[in-house]
RNA sequence: GCCCCCGUGUCCCAACUGGCAGAGGAAGCCGCCUUAAAAGCGGCGAGGUGCGGGUUCGAGUCCCGCCGGGGGCACCA
């Protein structure tokens, strides 16, 4: 790129033979090795979402990296230990898929994959520590995975049940209810059905209180939307338990207890429903109408998840024929089955009172059902509009707690009475419900378990650990078939039980990916250890990850399976913390032309072409550059080619230079001085802030002066000329750091400036000699002085008040009212 | 339907606990340099902060109500 005949002013250096210049310098001296920075250094790790093999590195990869680089890099400047490592989540389906296609094993795919992208990595000059490289599909890795199972479930934490399970007819395995996005697969876009299959699963609900409670030290360095999130998903409701007796049609009672937010309207519970796929509607129907309860389900059972998510359709239901006792009135309610209740949430079964609750309104309406006001809240009584309501108010018709005006104490007295007579309890209902882990699919960690005739399920021993995946499979091996393609590997599947020696079958199911990536962070710490599955000497230093940096497409799935996985860990002695990572940022969306990049848009950008063209530190610096990190970037929007003129002019300014490398600043151009002491201090406010864009304005305002201070300033030969281009250089180490090894080595020091450290602030040089005070009349600006910075608000005062500008626009009118800011401002109310 | 975030020059975006609306960049225009162009260097313009109220000496910033955009949840009892 650099060519003869230039003049100097227009030299530039050549990006794509700088890039390999010191990428071949750079892994010679391995400047990013955690446990080298100096001794006693305090320790930080960093840590960005790794990625999954498919393909090479992409625009959000580039983006995502670019930012969590900022704050590694630094970090390693501040003299911070850093551990900011990288691996891939390599088992998956996209992997499994291309097997199938191209005849081959999927660790073909996987591992060609991680080779590209490993390489995308080292040239795009990300300060990874390479030394802790894993990836998940390796049997090293998923031994532990397996182990963790294991552990989990001596804890009772892993456990198989029966249930109707979410079913991806198109990726033809279950999924977990995190993984069913509007009724569909998010990762297929199939529409989900159920299926009645014996799984594997965590006991996340176990863990549901704590995962609400622990958020409160998250509050401030989470993302707020991503703790919403959680807590939404987690769904945490108190109220109450309240049994109501059924008088089935051969004459026996029995007893259904309902889940209810509002104990309180109990009084004005005049029906109840029934989830209609729950087994409980079969058990209670009356004869009469079980041929009506069998339609009424296969007509559920045909509209889809889809349709069910319609909020607005009308309710529909059918009339069991039984009656239940409403424990505080004595009154027979008719029982319904109706789709509007869920099967798996609470109990499955409600008290409707349709006063105060919506759904249960229109449902009464369309079955002619009665309405009974218990809470006078001033507004038009339901009974007639057909309009629920829902606040405070009085009660009425609710016996004892009439006249009463307080919520709280209503729900607290109902529940009294109710444990008083056995017919109730105060609860807490959760929407989170367990983690189902196993996945009919073959590039997975194996389900570590033997299903022995004789003595049932028995765990694979720790030292048979890992349970390897065949590798002699492949391609049509590994077609969906239902079950998992494990399941017809005879030779695998087909194993002596460890507990009595006989004939026994493996768990042909694999562990849901996001398994694997609930702890890797953890094995990052020492992938080699072989003592457990991760090193806890090192845990104990390291751990919690001071800074994770990732998309919010995680914000539930990952993050919470991690949380969970921690505490976990915690309550097993094996590690000492409650929350794995202490600050966490989500960067934006890179889209283009409004829209997210996709192949049928044809609006993708490739990454390789941009970087080909403007070199690696523009895109990085224009990624960084183009907004608040987590906001989305649109690319159309950017310049990267602004981008390389920008890192030419900085690049520039140290062939400037002409005093020696050493020269000490002090006795430099003040103002120059100033400048970059200033934008130093500034730096360091703006990353703790992660305000990496007014970095870069920074560093170019810098660029700026120093410029004007070389052509028409203090001239070339200044120190205070090198302190600003040395400063610009380590400025420009945390984004563009070839540029700044370019500069740095130009400006006749050694490789490299990603580790020569923070420059320090002279305090004495962050004040300014004067101050602009702006005079107000009227909150106007009617005149401006030049003040000491530490001018009295008495002189200053006076000092507005004389000036002539400001006499004059005053016009002899009484003053009513002074107000000093010193040393900025002056406001006259006249 | 409920909850959250965001609306600033042509565009992307700055503006600390309320205090001079403009830092940086892009695009544009004008000079300098050049035989010329590119590159480089220097300079210029423009909005009163989506709309309407309110609080305040003073509001882009706080409060209320709208409009527009984005996101999350969604028959969760």
């Amino acid at each position: 790129m650099s060519e003869q005949g230039r003049t100097d002013e227009a030299a530039t250096y050549d990006m794509s033979a700088a890039q390999e210049k010191w990428r071949r310098v750079w892994d010679d001296l391995d400047p990013f090795r955690a446990g080298s920075a100096a001794p006693g250094a305090e320790k930080r790790y960093a840590l960005t979402m790794f990625p999954y093999p498919s393909g090479d590195l992409h625009m959000g990869h580039a983006e995502v990296m670019a930012l969590h680089d900022v704050i590694a890099r630094y970090w390693w400047q501040r003299g911070y230990d850093v551990l900011n490592p990288i691996g891939w989540d390599s088992f998956g389906l996209p992997a499994e898929n291309a097997a199938i296609r191209n005849d081959e094993h999927p660790a073909t795919y996987t591992y060609a994959n991680i080779e590209t992208q490993a390489e995308s990595f080292r040239r795009y000059g990300i300060s990874f520590d390479w030394s802790r490289r894993l990836h998940t599909s390796d049997p090293e890795y998923y031994r532990w995975t397996q182990w963790l199972f294991l552990k989990f479930r001596e804890r009772g934490l892993a456990y198989r049940k029966n249930s109707p399970v979410n079913w991806c007819p198109n990726d033809q395995t279950v999924l977990a209810n995190e993984q069913v996005v509007q009724g569909m697969c998010e990762r297929c876009g199939a529409e989900v059905t159920k299926r009645e299959l014996n799984q594997w699963y965590f006991k996340v609900t176990e863990y549901a209180q704590r995962l609400l409670d622990d958020m409160d030290a998250l509050v401030g360095t989470w993302p707020d939307r991503v703790l919403a999130m959680q807590r939404n998903w987690i769904g945490r409701s108190e109220g109450a338990h309240v049994d109501f007796d059924i008088e089935l049609a051969s004459g026996e009672t029995r007893t259904v207890t309902v889940f209810t937010t509002r104990p309180d309207t109990l009084y004005g519970a005049t029906f109840m429903v029934v989830a209609a796929d729950a087994k409980l509607a079969a058990e209670v129907v009356a004869p009469a109408q079980a041929d009506a309860l069998a339609a009424y389900v296969e007509e559920v059972r045909k509209a889809s998840d889809i349709d069910r998510l319609a909020t607005d359709r009308p309710k529909s239901g059918v009339d069991l024929g039984v009656t239940a006792t409403n424990p505080v009135t004595g009154e027979q309610m008719p029982v319904w089955a109706s789709d509007y209740v869920l099967a798996d949430y609470g109990t499955g079964a409600i008290m409707a009172v349709p006063a105060h609750d919506q759904r249960d309104l229109d449902f009464a309406k369309v079955f002619g059902l009665p309405v009974r006001r218990v809470v006078d809240t001033g507004e038009d009584n339901p009974e007639e509009t057909y309009v629920a309501t829902t606040g405070d108010g009085t009660y009425v018709n609710s016996g004892p707690l009439d006249g009463l005006a307080d919520k709280a104490a209503g729900i607290s007295r109902i529940i009294e009475q109710l444990e008083a007579d056995g017919r109730g309890t105060g609860t807490v209902n959760f929407r989170l419900r367990d983690w189902l882990l196993s996945r009919q699919r073959f590039w997975g960690a194996p389900i570590p378990v033997v299903h022995c005739p004789d003595c049932g399920e028995v765990p694979v021993p720790e030292d048979q650990l890992p349970v390897r995946l065949p590798d002699d499979l492949k391609g049509a091996d590994l077609k969906p078939k239902g079950v998992s393609p494990l399941a017809a590997a005879e030779a695998w599947v087909n194993t002596e039980c460890p507990s009595c020696g006989g004939q026994a079958l493996r768990d042909s199911d694999t562990m849901d990916t996001f398994v694997d990536s609930s702890w890797y962070y953890l094995r990052y710490l020492d992938p080699s250890y072989d003592q457990g599955p991760f090193d806890p000497e090192q845990a104990r230093e390291w751990m919690p990850v001071a800074q994770y940096v990732g998309g919010v497409e995680h914000a539930i799935l990952h993050l919470l399976y991690s949380r969970f996985f921690t505490k976990v860990l915690h309550d097993m002695g094996m590690v000492d913390f409650v929350e794995p990572f202490s600050a966490l940022l989500n960067q934006g969306q890179v889209i283009n032309q409004g829209k997210a990049m996709s192949k049928s848009l044809g609006n993708g950008v490739n990454l390789g072409e941009m970087i080909d063209t403007y070199g690696v530190d523009a895109v990085r610096l224009t990624m960084v550059f183009a907004g608040p990190p987590e906001d989305d970037i649109d690319w159309a929007d950017l310049s990267p080619g602004g981008s390389v003129k920008f890192l030419q002019r900085a690049w520039r300014l140290a062939g400037d230079v002409t005093s020696p490398a050493g020269t000490a600043p002090e006795g430099g151009d003040v103002a120059l001085r100033k400048a970059t002491h200033k934008t130093v201090h500034e730096v360091e406010q703006l990353i703790e802030a992660h305000r990496f864009n007014v970095v870069v304005a920074r560093t170019m305002e810098l660029v700026n002066v120093t410029r004007k201070a070389i052509d028409s300033g203090c001239g070339p030969a200044d120190p205070a000329v090198r302190e600003a281009v040395e400063t610009v250089a380590v400025l420009l180490s945390l984004v563009a750091p070839y540029t700044a090894e370019e500069m740095w080595e130009r400006l006749g020091h050694q490789p490299t400036v990603a580790r020569v450290g923070w420059p320090s602030v002279d305090p004495a040089l962050l004040v300014e000699d004067t101050v602009t005070a702006v005079v107000q009349i009227q909150g106007k600006v009617k005149a401006r002085l030049e003040v000491a910075p530490d001018i009295s608000e008495a002189d200053l005062e006076h000092l507005a008040m004389a000036d002539p500008a400001v006499v004059r626009a005053i016009d002899g009118r009484p003053v009513r009212k002074v107000v000093v800011r010193a040393p900025k401002l002056v406001n006259v109310v006249v």
